[in-house]
DNA sequence: AAATAAATTTAGACAAGTCTAAATTTATTA
DNA sequence: TAATAAATTTAGACTTGTCTAAATTTATTT
C-alpha cells in the first residue's frame, strides 16, 4: 500500500488539479507545507509508481491509478466528516483536522459499512460531493455569490474556504447549506454584497462572496 | 506529542507488565515483532522523554506518564473496536486489526464523544475493560475454564488469545460472552474439559480451556 | 538575443525507525 | 569460580521524508 505522505500528496494534486491542467512543484509545496525540493523528490517516487506523469519542470498530472487513489482518500475524509458531525455532533468548522487523520484508516470495508451506516449520504457537512464505493459522484456546478449579479440568487450549496474562521463567521450569519438566498444590491465602492435571505437582510464582503457556493 | 511508534511501544509495554514486574528488551522485540536492537533504541528515547523507567540489562517500566498515556490508547482502541461491532456489525474476530490503526487517531474530544454517542460501553467485544474518560477502569478477576475443577462454572467473560483463528472457534462452538458454563468433566489424559452450557455438552482442549475466561 | 529572474532539480545532510553483526553484560553450568 | 550460554547493547548501515544551498532549466525583460 501507500504511505501516509504519499496519500497527502495524491489529495493534494488532485485538488490542484481542479483548478490547473497541470499541477506545478511550487503550487504543490505551498499547499502541502512543504519544500520544492522535497516536492520533487516525491513526485519522482510517485512516477515510479505508476501513480503520476510526471516530466521534469513541466509540472504533474495524476494517472488513472492514482486519481482513484486519491478520490478514495477523498470518499474517506467526507464520509468521516459527516459522521463527526452528523453522529458525534461536531460543528462543520470543528471536524477536517481530525478528518485529516481518519482519511487514513485502511480498511475499505470499514468506509464501505460506515457509508451504509450513514444512510449512503451524498454531501458532507461543507456541501462537498461525496464519492461513492466505485468513487463516482456528480461535480456540482456552483457559483461564488461574487460572479451573479443583482436580483438573482440561488441555495447555498458549498463553500471555497474551509477554515474554521471562515466556516464559524457563516454559521453566525446563518448562511448555511441550503439557505435561500438573493442578491440585493452590490457596492460599487468595495463589491460588498448585500443579500436578502428568509427574514432579514446583510451584507457580505467581496471577500465571503468569493468563498459562498450556490447552484442557481 | 507522541509518534506512532511511541504509542505502540508504550502500548506493548503495559500489556507485557500485566503478566511480569519488570518486562525484557527480549519480550518486547518479540511482542512487537521487531529487533531487540531497535527495541534498545526506542527505550532510551521513551527514558528520555520520561514515559518509561529503564536501567540498561534490567528491563522498563512505565513510568505515571507513560501509563496514561498507554492507559489512553487502549480506551481508544477497545472504544473503536465496540464501535465497529456494535454500529458498523463487524463480527469480534474481524475488528483488531482496524482498531491498531484508530487506536491513533489523535483526538480525545472524538474519542469521549463516540464513548457518549455508544452509552459508555463498560467493555469491549472481548469482554476487555474499557477505561472511562480518566484513564479509570475495573481489572475484573477472570480465570481460565482450566483452573477450574469439575462440577464448578460461571459465566464468559474474555479471552486471552485474540486471534481471529481462536475467536472464530468460539463462535462457532456458541462459546460467546455472557453465556454460562459448568465444566462436567476433566480428560485425565489430555486435561481437555467437558462443559455444560444451556441444551448441550460439549468438549474443548485443553489450550482452549487455558485462553477462555470466566467469572465465578 | 542577451541578460536577468523565477521555477525546478540536484547534492548533501539530518531525524526517525529499523536492521545485521559485533561487543558487552548478565545468567547458567560445570 | 571459570567457562559457556543467553540477553542486551553498541556500531554502523539503510529507508523515508524532510531540509538548505547550489546548480540547472525555463520564462521574462530589456
Ligand atoms: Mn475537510
Ligand atoms: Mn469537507
Ligand atoms: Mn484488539
Ligand atoms: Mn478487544
Amino acid at each position: 500500500m501507500n504511505t501516509l505522505a504519499e496519500e497527502n500528496y495524491l489529495k493534494s494534486i488532485y485538488h490542484l488539479s481542479l483548478n490547473a491542467e497541470n499541477v506545478s512543484t511550487n503550487q504543490l509545496a505551498a499547499f502541502i507545507n512543504t519544500k520544492a525540493s522535497s516536492v520533487t523528490d516525491m513526485l519522482k517516487k510517485l512516477a515510479d509508481k505508476g501513480l503520476i506523469n510526471y516530466t521534469p519542470y513541466q509540472g504533474v498530472t495524476l494517472s488513472k491509478a492514482g486519481e482513484k487513489i486519491a478520490v478514495n482518500i477523498i470518499r474517506k475524509h467526507r464520509l468521516w466528516e459527516y459522521f463527526l458531525v452528523e453522529k458525534l455532533d461536531f460543528k462543520w468548522d470543528e471536524v477536517h483536522e481530525m478528518a485529516e487523520e481518519m482519511e487514513h484508516i485502511s480498511s475499505n470495508e470499514l468506509i464501505d459499512r460506515l457509508d451504509k451506516f450513514m444512510g449512503y449520504p451524498k454531501h458532507d457537512p461543507h456541501g462537498d460531493p461525496i464519492p461513492d464505493c466505485n468513487g463516482l459522484f456528480k461535480i456540482h456546478n456552483l457559483k461564488p455569490v461574487s460572479a451573479i449579479g443583482v436580483h438573482e440568487g440561488g441555495v447555498i450549496c458549498g463553500v471555497r474556504d474551509h477554515s474554521p474562521a471562515f466556516l464559524q463567521y457563516l454559521e453566525k450569519q446563518s448562511l448555511i447549506i441550503g439557505k435561500k438566498i438573493t442578491v440585493k444590491e452590490i457596492n460599487e465602492f468595495d463589491r460588498s454584497v448585500i443579500l436578502q435571505t428568509a427574514g432579514k437582510e446583510l451584507q457580505i464582503s467581496r471577500e465571503v462572496a468569493n468563498n459562498l457556493l450556490i447552484a442557481l
